[in-house]
This record gives C-alpha cells, structure tokens and sequence, in this order.
DNA sequence: CGGGACTCCTGCCAGC
DNA sequence: TGCTGGCAGGAGTCCC
C-alpha cells in the first residue's frame, strides 16, 4: 500500500498521540509479521517514553527513552489506528467499538496494539503481514540492514538532476524499474513512479540510463525531479491515496486517487492537451505499469 | 555485478 | 450463487 506520501500522512497522524507519551503496554498477537518481532518486544517498550516520530523512505522510525529504536514498516497493507479512550468509531472496518470499552484482543489481522498513557490504543493492522516491525539500539540506525544503503529522500535538499545523472549513468534497467530502486530514491513506489513519469512525459521503458550522458537532454531529469517533488507534496497534502482501505491514522481515507492520471486507468484516454492516446497497462518486473505510449518517450 | 523472477500472505473482484 | 484465477500500495533473496 503505502508509499511516501501515506507513511508520512501516518508518521503525521502518530505524532502527536505518541510524542512524549509513555507507552504503557504492547499486545503482541503473533510472533511474527514478515519477519519475526524481536526478543522481548514488549517488555523493552512497556513504561518507555516516545521521544519522537520521524520517517526515512517507506520507515517509521520512533525514538524510545532509553536509547532504543523502533523501526516500522507498513508494507503493502499494514495500518495504524488510532482509538480513543473508551472505544468509538475512530478507524473503519473493524475497528468499530461504538459505545464500549475497547476489547483485549478482537480484529483479525490486529497484530500488535500499542496502549498510551492517557488511555488512547494505537493499533496495528496487517492482512497480509508484508509489514515488520524491529527494535534495536538507536545508535545502531546507520548500519541496520534494513536502512543501509537506502538512497536519497526525494523531498530533500540532496535529491536533484545531478543525483539522478549519477544513478542512471550506464543502467540498463527500465526507468521504471530504476525509480522503483529504493537505493535510488527513497520511498517510491508503484503508483507515484507511474504519474512522474507521466507529468514528466517519460516512457517507463526507456533504459535509464538514456537520461544521461552528452547526448541526453539534461532538462529531461530537471524535469523529472521537478514532478516527483510536486507529485508528492500533492499527495501527502491531500493525506496519501485510499485504493482498497488505506486510512490516516483517524480512519479518513486518502483523496489523491482522484488525481491519478494514469494509475490503474488502462484504456483511459490520456489527459494530456492535445494528446489522442489512450493509456495502456504493461507488466515491468512483474508489477504492473500504466503510461500513454504517445506522449511518454 | 546487474537485472529479473520468485516469494511471503490475505482479500477482493471479474469472469465463468 | 459459487468457485477459480488473477491481481494488489513492498522488498528481500535467489539465480542467471
């Protein structure tokens, strides 16, 4: 599910419930999610102080007093849901506990329930437990597995033309395939690769390396850089997109899938000015990718 | 080494 | 109506 913009609309909507707030028990469901919960997951969380919230690619990260680290990924439908002292509809689906006290232990696929000083639950949700969730010392964050190597943030200062030169120059991959590279660019995924590509005309079957060298256009790469930037912006301001049931953290769905103008459009005619093809579906990495093949090249 | 296929898991939906 | 196959926002691992 989550790319960029959803992680960061979920990092958002944990802030303030966690921020400061000491957590004062873990309900652990299961032993594992993609790969097993660490030793002792609870215990070395129980009565410890979040001190802060931040995201690094598709990664959550929480800073725990005492030095920890809790390193958070949603993968494709893992949920944060935030309920309220006393139960009330504050997610959707299953989380509707109208008028009683949140119970111990109901949802399925509810692996992992966090109980916050002041009363509020935030629950962990993940049908398909493409998720994970690890817990390590915070000074030990650069040379996690997980996190090591991980490219540029495409929100940052660093992410630029140049950046893009360097990782392209003499890729035989697909664009596609390229930007999907999280040691590229950090926290790409499916849908948003294929609207950047779109707003920046690109074909996503161009050889990435292509963009590059004396005889590439450099305002190609500007301008592919310029619409990842803006693509994400509008969608984490319109609180990430909602296919199937991604929800913020309040339960309120993602509007940006109103925008999409190529995801999950196939046989859709294209939308730019001017333009009469129509956009067509094709299977890159066995993933699927949508694109005009008129005006993309 | 780079690139692509396969894999994990559950749910949903189109088509028969 | 009910079953089956295909597909889904990710990404680590394996194989060529």
């Amino acid at each position: 599910m989550p790319e960029l913009p959803e992680v960061e609309t979920v990092m958002r909507g944990l802030k303030p419930v966690l921020e400061g707030r000491r957590i004062e028990g873990v309900l652990q469901r299961r032993k594992d999610l993609r790969f097993p919960l660490p030793e002792n997951f609870s215990a070395r969380l129980e009565g410890r102080r979040v001190l802060g919230l931040a995201r690094r690619a598709k990664y959550i990260l929480a800073s725990i007093e005492g030095g920890d680290c809790l390193l958070i990924h949603l993968g494709m439908t893992g949920r944060f849901t935030v309920l309220e002292q006393g139960g009330g509809k504050r997610g959707i689906g299953e989380f509707y506990y109208e008028g009683e006290p949140v119970p111990d232990g109901e949802g399925p696929h509810d692996h992992v329930v966090f109980a916050i000083e002041g009363g509020q639950r935030v629950v962990y949700n993940d049908p398909r437990r493409f998720g994970m969730m690890d817990l390590f010392p915070e000074a030990d964050a650069i040379s996690h597995k997980l996190l090591q190597g991980i490219g540029v943030e495409p929100l940052g200062n660093e992410f630029s033309a140049s950046t893009l030169a360097n990782a392209f120059h003499g890729k035989k991959a697909p664009l596609k395939a390229a930007l999907l590279d999280q040691r590229i660019v950090a926290g790409l995924g499916n849908i948003y690769v294929c609207e950047a590509m779109f707003r920046a005309r690109l074909s996503p079957r161009r050889k990435a390396g292509t963009l590059t060298g004396r005889r590439a256009d450099p305002r190609r790469l500007d301008d592919l850089v310029r619409h990842i930037r803006d693509i994400l912006n509008e969608a984490i301001t319109a609180g990430g997109s909602t296919l199937q049931d991604f929800a913020q953290t309040d339960g309120s769905p993602g509007t940006f899938q109103q925008r999409f103008q190529v995801y999950d459009r196939e046989g859709a005619p294209c939308s730019t000015a001017g333009c009469t093809g129509h956009i067509r579906r094709i299977v890159q990495s066995g993933r699927s990718t949508f694109f005009c093949p008129v005006c993309q090249k």
